[in-house]
DNA sequence: GACGAGTTGGAGCGGGCGCTCAAACTTTAC
DNA sequence: GTAAAGTTTGAGCGCCCGCTCCAACTCGTC
C-alpha cells in the first residue's frame, strides 16, 4: 500500500503506536482512536494503510512471538542454559513485547480460536526445541521424560514472567536461572 | 436488594450465567446482552439485583480466587503435595473456574490496577503459604531458599494450568506432579 | 382479595467503537 | 512545471456497549 517516503514512515509509526498501546492496555484496551492519538495520525491515514484494526494488531503479535522463537528452522546446537537465557533476556531486554507476549498467549488464545492455534503452534515449537536440547545434554533421560521436563521448564518460565510483569520487583532473573540448575547433567 | 424467593433465584441464575460467558469469551467478551441472555432474563431484572456489570463480575473473580485459597487464615499444616493436589483438584474440577482465575490473573492483571492489586494480594498469600509448608517439610533448606523455590513451583503451576487450558490433551496433572516430586525431603 | 413491596422485560438513551469517504494536500517521475 | 499517484484529515455512519426507566406483573402478608 505505501509507496511514497512518508507513507513507509507512517507505517512504522502505527506499527510502533499499537506496540505501545497493546502493553498497555491490552488486547481489547488497544483501540483505533489509542493507537491514532499514540502515533499522531488520522483515522483515514491508518485505513490507507493497513486494511482493519487487527492486521496491525496482528502484525506485531508476529513480531512478539518471533521474538521469543527467533529462527523457527533452526539447526538445534544451543543448550538448555542457552534457550532459557535467551528467553529471559527478550523478557527483560523488552518488557513490552513481552507483555503483549504473555497477553496474546492468555486472553487471546483463551478465548479467540485463530489466536490459540498460532500461539498452540509456537508453543510446540518451543517445547520440540527444549526437548531436543535437553536430550543431547541428558542422554541418560528417556525421550518422553526430555520432552516432559521442556514442557515443565517452559510452563514454569512462562509463569515467572507472568508473575514479574504483574510485579517488577520480582527478582525474575535470579527465580528463571534456577530452573535450569535442576536441570544439569551433573545433577543427573 | 433481593427479598423474593424469585429475586434470589434469579440471582442466583446471573452469576452462574456470568461466570459461564466469563470462562467462555473472557473479562471483555462479557457483555451485559451476554449474561442477559445466558440467563434468559432482561437487562432491568439485572439492574434490579446488581448496581453494574463490574458487580457481577467481580463476585465471580472473588469466588474463583476463593476457590484457589479457600483458607486464607488456614493454620498451615498442610504439606506442599497437598497444596499442589488441591490446586490441581481444583483446576480439573472446574475448568471453568480455573479458565477465569487466568485471565483475569492475566488480562485483568496486566491491564486494571485494582485488579492488580486482588491478584498480587492472593499471590502472595499463595507464595507464604507454600513457603511456610515447603520450611517444615525440608529444614534444610534456608529460609530464602524455601520462599525462591514456593514461587518456582507457583508459577509452574499456573504456567501449566494456562498450556493446559490451551490444549486440554496435555497431561496436566502428570505434570504437575513432577513438580513436587523434586522438591521431596528424600531429595535432598 | 386487597395491597404494598419486589420483580420483570425491553424500548431507548448517550456514548464509544471500527471504519468510510471526499476533498485538500504532498510526493515523485518526466 | 505538470500531472498522476499517493497520503492526510476529520466529520460522520451504523453498530453495539452499559445502563435507565416504567408500565405490567408477581409475591408475600393480613
Amino acid at each position: 500500500m505505501a509507496r511514497y517516503k512518508v507513507g513507509l514512515a507512517t507505517r512504522r509509526r502505527i506499527l510502533e503506536a499499537t506496540r505501545l498501546v497493546l502493553g498497555e492496555r491490552g488486547l481489547d484496551g488497544t483501540t483505533l482512536k489509542a493507537i491514532c492519538q499514540r502515533a499522531d495520525i488520522g483515522a483515514g491515514s491508518f485505513y490507507n494503510l493497513f486494511g482493519s484494526k487487527e492486521a496491525a494488531i496482528l502484525q506485531v503479535v508476529r513480531e512478539a512471538i518471533r521474538a521469543v522463537d527467533p529462527d523457527p528452522a533452526g539447526s538445534g546446537e544451543d543448550s538448555i542454559a542457552d534457550l532459557s537465557a535467551a528467553f529471559v533476556k527478550f523478557v527483560t531486554g523488552d518488557p513490552e513485547l513481552a507483555r503483549i507476549y504473555v497477553q496474546i498467549a492468555v486472553s487471546g488464545g483463551l478465548t479467540d480460536d485463530r489466536l490459540r492455534e498460532r500461539v498452540l503452534a509456537h508453543h510446540e515449537r518451543r517445547v520440540y526445541r527444549f526437548t531436543d536440547a535437553l536430550q543431547r545434554e541428558r542422554p541418560d533421560l528417556a525421550p518422553g521424560e526430555a520432552r516432559v521436563e521442556a514442557q515443565r521448564l517452559i510452563a514454569a518460565l512462562t509463569g515467572l514472567v507472568l508473575y514479574w510483569l504483574l510485579d517488577p520487583s520480582q527478582p525474575f532473573e535470579e527465580l528463571a536461572e534456577g530452573l535450569v540448575e535442576r536441570l544439569r547433567p551433573d545433577r543427573a
